[in-house]
Parts: structure tokens; C-alpha cells; sequence
RNA sequence: CGGGGCGUAGCGCAGCCUGGUAGCGCGCUUGAAUGGGGUUCAAGAAGUCGUGGGUUCAAAUCCCACCGCCCCGACCA
């Protein structure tokens, strides 16, 4: 194989997915895992990713209204039980504090003491502690709604964990809203599904299915569970973020209620949506390529390196002084109302591994400057969106003017890209035999990558998703929301009438 | 929690079966060549061989116990 045609990621998608995924994360730094059982450490580009995620999902959930607080780490034990489904749903996975101190025992090792009455859960989701305080703060239909958020993280001791996709601990937000009425509390749980579908679309150039779980997929204690179900480039769903109607069962379980107009007790509607750091992991697998991560530029850390070409000392001064101008003259840019981002590459080492590295991390634009961009008033660009080794030579002005517009056709090309891929992959299918052959591998012992998102008359219940499940490897992933009207038809399984299709596939 | 596997340099591994000086690749340090690309050469630093016990003149190697991690199943943002 040729020098030329090298990919920096091994293996490739297509060879391993997973193994795949992790060296991306390698590669471009992102995170790695720590001396604790499933839980990482995100390193300062992983974490940028995050703290832009955060800065724009905040923004958004202030326009429409939130205001955000912050609730303890610790619940009682006691309030995890105050709703039967949601302990039954979280039971499996909590982490327990049992104890307040520790103390050396008679070899000298440290040993836990001092148990604690009320055992703590350390949260693996927050509607009970917050249930509780939201039993207090709410007397009259005059403090409803009540709209809060948090930025917090969260353990789930999961079985099996996947960097970003499922770890021990996560960091996430959650929303949880009061409202007067049910009808006011599904309108802010449908809004707030939007606004990730939105924040998807424009900012992490993701497509996603905006719908609503069937019962066995859904929240404990939800009355509705609404999802996005994005496609990864292994054609799985991943389930993006959450919005549940949680109804007046959260409100019962925590007494949350108000008077009324007409001066009658009334138990609250409360709703409660999140996203994660799951979502870089969706972010990675929707648009990285063989040679690592490809970031939509308006999540990324930032938008352009300067790579300085010097191979001669005397070229040196000359080449750094053109780079720290065109650095400070693109940062006086603004992209989509923030500064532009810009490094200056001065490590001292080869080029060639110096390039890779940012292609690696998945920057969205690269500038190399030598002597010859110098003379020419020039810089060679190179796009994240195009094979790493083509570049183009640009008048320097030129490329000051339009960086914004690269960036904004970058950002765009990888969403048809991705949408394109979605569709590509997604089918109708009317009968059982073809499902089965659509989710069935060529190589049973090493399944290439197959399948996707097959959509389905569906008329059945929790035991026809038990059968989808052990049979093919599949689910329900959602009921799609913007086909309410929907073509009737027969459902694949039991033959009854259905009056809408749903999405099965195999799932993260 | 059931089944399998692995713990040896920062990372990835060989050595163990058949006990006898601690090895390789990458990375790191230094020097040189190269210079619009992931390069090459040379020199160097770095290891209580997971922990504890046993067998032996001698243990990374054989035996026992423990600890940790990974993979495969049931659970999941």
C-alpha cells in the first residue's frame, strides 16, 4: 500500500466499528479511561466539545424561560422509593453510600467507619430530591410553571460502559418543570424534544427522529417518553436526548401540589428532559471518517490551526510574524456571534505529523504558512470536509472574507452527508422475512456493518418487542412524531391494522 | 451475577509449556541528517515481572490464595 493513500485511524469503519471509535477518541484526544471502573477523563478537547454543547443548550433553555439551580449530589435512600416504577427502573444501577468516614485498621489499611443511618444514593437522575423541594416551593397555581434546569453529573453502574456512551458517571442536564395543567406540562416536554432536535440539526449537524418510546422503552414513572433517535455510521440508533410527560406521578409521589383558581387542591404536571455527554459520542460516530474525528464548526474547540512552515532558521521570524497577524485578524472574526478560534501550531516538530494531528482531531480548517504564502501574501488551506490531502492556495484577504461562509458550507455538507447516509439506509418494509433480512449479517460470526433503520406497520405489544429483540437483535426506537397522519396499514407481526409506522432497529 | 481470558518499562506485547543475567515494538531524552509533510540514523533513560504465601541452590516461569482488569451474556442517556 502506498504511503499516499494511509489512513491515520486503525482499524477502519468498516473493518471494526467499536475498536474504530475508540482510537478516534485516542487520536484526537479526547478522553481516556481512568483508574476507575468505567468512568473517563475528558481531556481538554473532549471537555471544550462539552463546555460548547453546554454554552448554546444553556442559552436555549433561557430564551424559553429556565432558570438553572443546583440540587444536591445525595439522595436519601428513602425518596428513591417514593415512585414504584422509578426504583424498579433504578434500583440495578446505584451507587450507595453507606458510611461517613474511614479509619486505619489494625494492618494499617484504610477501612470505611461510622455507617450512616439512611444509607445516600449517589443520584442516578434527580426527579426525587428535586420532587421534594419542588413540594415546598409550590403553594399556589400563581407559582406555576416553575421551570428549572441543571448542569450536574450523574452515576449509573452500568454493566457494560463505552467511552461517552455509556460510562459510570456522566455529565448531563436536566430539566424538570411544574405545570398547572397536563396539556401545558406535554406542550413543554414536546418543546423541549424540539429544541434537541434542533440543537442537533444546526449545531451538531446530526439528523434525528423526533418520536415518542413505546411503554417498554419508556422512563420509570413516565407517562410519555419522547426521543431523538440519530443514525451512526454503523447504521445503529442512538438515542440522543429525552424529554418525559411525567404526568401527576411525580407530583404524587412527592406531594407537589397547588391550589387552583377555584381554590381546589390540585396535584402539579411535571415534565423532565436531558441531554448527555452521550452526545459526543453520537457527534464522533455521526461524522468522523478513517482519519479521525471531523467536528461541525460550531461545536468545535476551534475553528482553524495555523501550522507554520519553517525549514530554514532565516525564513523563521518572517513566517511566525505573517502567522500571528492572520492568527489575530481571524480572531476578530465572529462565527455565528463568537470569536473564531484559532491555535498556532509552534511545537517543534515534522510537518507531516504536525498536519495529521489536527486532521486527527478533526479541526475543521487548517492554514499551512510558509515562505512561498509569505511572498505571495497567501495561506494553502485545507478542509476538514475533504481529504486531508487536498489543499488549496488563497489570497490571504480573501480567506479572512470568507472563512465564515467555509465554515458555514462545512458545517452544512456535513449534515446532507449525514442526512444522505440516514436515508440511504432507511427503509420501508412490509413484511417479516424482509426485516429479518434486512437485519441479518452476511458474516454471522463477524457481522459487517448492516442494517439500519427499517420502518414498520406496527400493531403489537410488549410481547411482539420481546420477540423483535431475541429474534433479530432489535427495537422500537420510536414512534416518529412528524407523521401524525400517518398511512394505515398492517402490522408485521400480528397482522392487525396499524395506523402509523414506527422505527426498528438495532440500538447503542 | 454466570462463562472465558489477561496482569512483565508510559503504551502494546514476547518470554512461562521445558525454572538459571529482563527482552521486543512504539513512545520518551540527546545528537545528526532531512525539510510543503506521518522520514531516517546513532546513542541513552526507564521494570519491586498484579499482591501474598509455598516448592527449589535458584521462580516472570511450577503450586496455592487473593486482588484488579478485559471479553461474552441479563441492564441502560
Amino acid at each position: 500500500m502506498s504511503a499516499s493513500r494511509k489512513n491515520a485511524i486503525t482499524p477502519s469503519r468498516s473493518k471494526d466499528y467499536a475498536e474504530w471509535y475508540q482510537q478516534v477518541i485516542k487520536a484526537a484526544d479526547l478522553a481516556e479511561l481512568s483508574p476507575v471502573r468505567g468512568c473517563m477523563v475528558i481531556k481538554p478537547w473532549g471537555y471544550a466539545l462539552w463546555e460548547n454543547i453546554r454554552r448554546v443548550l444553556d442559552a436555549m433553555f433561557k430564551e424559553t424561560g429556565h432558570r438553572n439551580a443546583y440540587f444536591p449530589l445525595f439522595i436519601p435512600l428513602g425518596f428513591l422509593q417514593k415512585e414504584a416504577e422509578h426504583v424498579e427502573g433504578f434500583a440495578k444501577e446505584c451507587a450507595v453510600v453507606t458510611h461517613h468516614r474511614l479509619e486505619l485498621d489494625s494492618e494499617g489499611r484504610l477501612v470505611p467507619a461510622g455507617p450512616l443511618e439512611e444509607p445516600l444514593v449517589v443520584r442516578p437522575t434527580s426527579e426525587t430530591i428535586i420532587g421534594a423541594m419542588f413540594a415546598k416551593w409550590i403553594q399556589s397555581y400563581r407559582d406555576l410553571p416553575l421551570l428549572l434546569n441543571q448542569w450536574a453529573n450523574v452515576v449509573r453502574w452500568e454493566m457494560r460502559t463505552r467511552m461517552f456512551l455509556r460510562t459510570t458517571e456522566f455529565m448531563w442536564q436536566e430539566g424538570h418543570t411544574a405545570h398547572a395543567s397536563a396539556a401545558e406540562a406535554m406542550e413543554e416536554a414536546r418543546r423541549m424534544l424540539a429544541l434537541y432536535a434542533g440543537f442537533a440539526r444546526d449545531y451538531m449537524a446530526m439528523p434525528a427522529i423526533q418520536g415518542e418510546k413505546t411503554e417498554s422503552e419508556r422512563f420509570p414513572g413516565a407517562v410519555n417518553t419522547f426521543t431523538i433517535e440519530a443514525m451512526m455510521q454503523d447504521r445503529k440508533a442512538l438515542q440522543a436526548g429525552t424529554s418525559h410527560f411525567l404526568g401527576e406521578n411525580f407530583a404524587r409521589a412527592s406531594e407537589i401540589t397547588f391550589l387552583d383558581q377555584e381554590g381546589k387542591r390540585r396535584y402539579a404536571w411535571t415534565t423532565s428532559w436531558g441531554v448527555s455527554t452521550r452526545l459526543i459520542g453520537a457527534m464522533i460516530m455521526t461524522h468522523s471518517d478513517d482519519d479521525g474525528l471531523v467536528l461541525p464548526p460550531r461545536l468545535a474547540p476551534a475553528h482553524v490551526v495555523i501550522l507554520p512552515v519553517i525549514h530554514k532558521d532565516e525564513v523563521r521570524s518572517q513566517v511566525m510574524e505573517y502567522c500571528r497577524q492572520l492568527a489575530a485578524r481571524l480572531r476578530e472574526v465572529r462565527f455565528h456571534d463568537v470569536p473564531l478560534e484559532v491555535e498556532l501550531d509552534t511545537r517543534e516538530m515534522r510537518g507531516g505529523e504536525k498536519m495529521w494531528s489536527w486532521v486527527k482531531k478533526g479541526i475543521p480548517l487548517r492554514v499551512e504558512i510558509g515562505p512561498r504564502d509569505v511572498a505571495a501574501e497567501s495561506v494553502f488551506l485545507g478542509r476538514r470536509d475533504r481529504p486531508a490531502r487536498e489543499r488549496e492556495s488563497l489570497p490571504l484577504a480573501a480567506f479572512i472574507e470568507q472563512v465564515g461562509a467555509i465554515l458555514d458550507e462545512i458545517q452544512k455538507n456535513l449534515y446532507e452527508r449525514a442526512d444522505a447516509f440516514r436515508r440511504r439506509n432507511t427503509r420501508e418494509i412490509d413484511s417479516y422475512d424482509e426485516l429479518r433480512e434486512f437485519f441479518t449479517p452476511e458474516n454471522r460470526q463477524k457481522p459487517e456493518i448492516h442494517g439500519g433503520f427499517a420502518l414498520c406497520h406496527w400493531a403489537g405489544g410488549a410481547a411482539e418487542e420481546e420477540r423483535l429483540k431475541n429474534e433479530l437483535g432489535v427495537s422500537i426506537r420510536c414512534i416518529p412524531l412528524d407523521d401524525e397522519e400517518g398511512e394505515q396499514g398492517t402490522c408485521i407481526l400480528t397482522g392487525k391494522p396499524s395506523p402509523r409506522r414506527v422505527v426498528i432497529a438495532k440500538a447503542y
